[in-house]
DNA sequence: GTCTATATCCAGATAGAC
DNA sequence: GTCTATCTGGATATAGAC
């Protein structure tokens, strides 16, 4: 909350709602889908002030992923920091609630040459991606050191395949129109990872 | 090779360069960052021609994502028809040559809310990867009969597993600019795998 | 800080000549 | 079948008044 405004509960300020206006657009339409006139619309201001607090759509749209990567990563963090062992951290990152057909607002803007193109656009959602790696290796890092999970299991390795099963069940689930893809990918990996976890450490596997 | 001037190994015809054209723009380029000025000119085509041969720019999406498809189709079932066991195959088809930091063709559709949101657009989409899907459950199904694999293992859920990596690890190495977040994804469930494997039927992982 | 006016260029398509 | 001309609207930004 950086707005004093907005912490007195008033309507946020013209530069949050620009900002606001812009992360749930480049959601929905992505980057090149994005025009600044639909932005303004959606902040309800005039083009003039948005021309004066930004530079222009990529300085807005560079502001906006900011704000919706760090978003990401306290929600990511809040379930891998939770209770339980290494796998029970895993599935709760892996089982949390999402908006599955609306996809990893994140992830989408890896899919656009724009952003992918400019270094500065790109860096915000590199490091995004590469803490969830590092965050989710020191989670299953830290199982096999409690005895939880088997020695031979690679945790840099098994990160990314857990971080790639969030990301392309989105997509699975995006071309169906149906979740259930998005569900069944992740109970694949959760079944798989489950037999790496010495009997009496991890808490049952539903199916 | 529907040309019968391809046949004869000349300049595939108008309506033949204008599908490629348009397959390799949506690649680069997404549906909406696609323009019908974009595809005539890289199809060297006037656009009186481009308006002959299609209604316009979604009727030509669709006949390019069609092919598209189909391409991947076969590819991917090159892999998994290959010889070896359940193991091997899916091996194969997950570490498949692959332009990585180009993305998936077919995967980047479902990014693209005006293809997605169009049910004629989305249908050869949400068919190539339910195809998918469902071929790799039959060799892991075929696996589990031969006593390749653990009979524990669930067959569609592990399939969905290994396409969403896939896709998945094309997001992770697109925000990298790196293919390495890709490789170790595809290393990480193959090693899970491997452990579902009965001694002696699979090839030995490499890591 | 915010507004309106203006400018340039491109998207996406239609019309009708050849 | 292919070409050029033309059209409407939107993208993206600048200028300068208030």
């Amino acid at each position: 909350m950086s707005s004093t405004q907005e912490q007195q509960d008033r309507r946020p300020d013209t530069r949050e709602r620009l900002v606001r206006s812009t992360q749930e657009l480049l959601w929905e339409r992505g980057y090149v889908g994005t025009s600044p006139k639909a932005i303004l619309e959606r902040a309800e201001v005039g083009q003039g002030s948005m021309y004066h607090h930004f530079a222009g759509k990529s300085d807005l749209a560079l502001a906006a992923i900011r704000r919706t990567a760090e978003g990401m990563r306290e929600t990511a963090e809040q379930c891998l920091s939770g209770p339980g062992t290494a796998y029970d951290r895993v599935a709760a990152y892996l089982q949390r609630e999402r908006r599955v057909l609306r996809g990893c607002p994140i992830g989408r803007m890896t899919q656009d040459r724009d952003v992918v193109k400019d270094p500065e656009l790109r860096r915000p959602v590199d490091e995004m991606f590469r803490w969830l790696q590092s965050r989710i290796t020191e989670v299953l890092a830290e199982g096999q050191r409690r005895g939880e999970l088997a020695a031979g299991l690679d945790p840099a390795a098994t990160a990314a395949a857990v971080a790639a099963v969030v990301q392309g069940g989105y997509v699975l689930a995006r071309a169906a129109d149906d979740t259930a893809p998005f569900d069944a990918a992740v109970q694949g990996l959760l079944t798989l990872l489950a037999a790496q976890a010495t009997p009496g450490t991890t808490t049952a596997n539903d199916r």
